[in-house]
DNA sequence: CCTCCGATTACGGAAATCTGTAAGGAGTTC
DNA sequence: GAACTCCTTACAGATTTCCGTAATCGGAGG
């Protein structure tokens, strides 16, 4: 089983609630924690220094701003950096974030080991999802394992940028522009047209306005 | 102090941590736990009828779906069910929630005692809110208290009923059609135009697809 | 009674959206 | 090379959005 274990949760009831897990259900007694994202980073780094790495992060995803100047506020921002140092470190990611697609991404971007959703079952799955990236497997949650089957849209880069502009309230034409001083192709007010189209198809959405909302709700935003 | 309370929250971990709290830092012995809405509010009803109620109600606000049916799923309906049997109940909601204006819409809507937001010093908080709403005091959480001053935008019914017909794709046209054949005034396109405008103004949204965004952004969709 | 003010309504016009059709290019297969 | 598909681009027209101006109505206050 895993020795060393790192624990960044800025969530106070819950860090101590995962640490006991992993001492009474896992056994695992190295365990360092972090309520800050920075402060996680820091930790990690001395010890991979120091030649006595981690060898497997929890984290959250979500850490409150406060008082303390914070480089990094988003768990995505603490895997993207710490996977520079130490590229096969395991990573299980435990929040409260429960849309499949979301979580999917996860997956994909960050190529995170496993997934825990805070909830009613969180211990059993914790453990179970910890046994399974120790045996080398990539652990999913139930929630995406149910969801998952067809009803995955494929979004590129491109869509998702098509998306966030729009969010953003700008027209195609201004879009257009930035794409053509970028130099980005496609770049044609047409070809936008006929993207944002088959997103209508894709997201059965009426009109721009509905199809941000659809996205926006999915979480994919 | 409260003798007799019933913690509502479906985290287990969280669950275990509330207790050890209010048992360790506020003196309360007589606690209650509920994993599922239903079950919270079965107890609730139960309590009242046997003439033994209890006096705080503290619930998160999203329980997630499992195998069980539930009728209730989020926390706002069991609050506005346990307030139909009894009135004068006190209730700290205590949820993941950090953005102000949907904080404020509970304390509005719901007229709820206080408010605690997990997090880094939710113990702390915790404490500080369950002894001022005994006191007989409406506890805001920091992260209200300090957005708060003149950036609240206030929204009437027709104001979200609006947003939420844009956000489902509708056109003016064929909110128009629904109003008027709703008989709710004001029913003219006009009207609908510069109702949005004005929204336009006060999100300083670009387009109404720039709008929906934010307000989903905000939460208050 | 009169005036002021805000909300509602009507109308018009420029801009943007949405939805077609059609044409050109790049790559694949036979 | 011919046939095919997929993506990009152009264009056109109906609808919708967005933002003016202006008329009307009702309540508040002098």
């Amino acid at each position: 089983m895993f020795t060393k274990v790192l624990v960044a949760e800025d969530y106070e009831i819950a860090n101590q609630g995962i640490v006991k897990v992993l001492n009474d259900a896992v056994g695992i007694y190295n365990i360092h924690e972090a309520q800050y994202c920075d402060d996680a980073y820091l930790k990690f780094r001395k010890a991979h220094q120091s030649e006595e790495p981690f060898e497997l992060l929890i984290t959250d995803l979500s850490f409150k701003e406060n008082h303390k100047v914070q480089t990094r506020t988003s768990g995505i921002e603490l895997i993207q950096d710490i996977r520079k140092i130490q590229p096969d470190i395991n990573i299980i990611v435990y929040s409260q974030e429960s849309r499949p697609d979301k979580i999917n991404m996860l997956f994909q971007k960050l190529n995170i080991n496993g997934y825990v959703c805070k909830g009613q079952h969180a211990i059993k799955e914790l453990v179970h999802c910890i046994q399974g990236v120790y045996k080398g497997n990539i652990v999913l949650p139930p929630e995406v394992k149910d969801a998952n089957q067809d009803n995955i849209i494929n979004l590129d880069d491109f869509d998702i940028m098509l998306l966030e502009e729009l969010a953003l309230g700008f027209t195609k034409k201004e879009i257009v522009q930035k794409l053509k001083k970028q130099k980005i192709s496609p770049n044609s007010e047409s070809t936008i047209d006929k993207r944002v189209s088959k997103l209508f198809d894709d997201f059965k959405a009426k009109n721009t306005t509905h199809l941000v909302a659809i996205v926006k709700d999915l979480g994919l935003l």
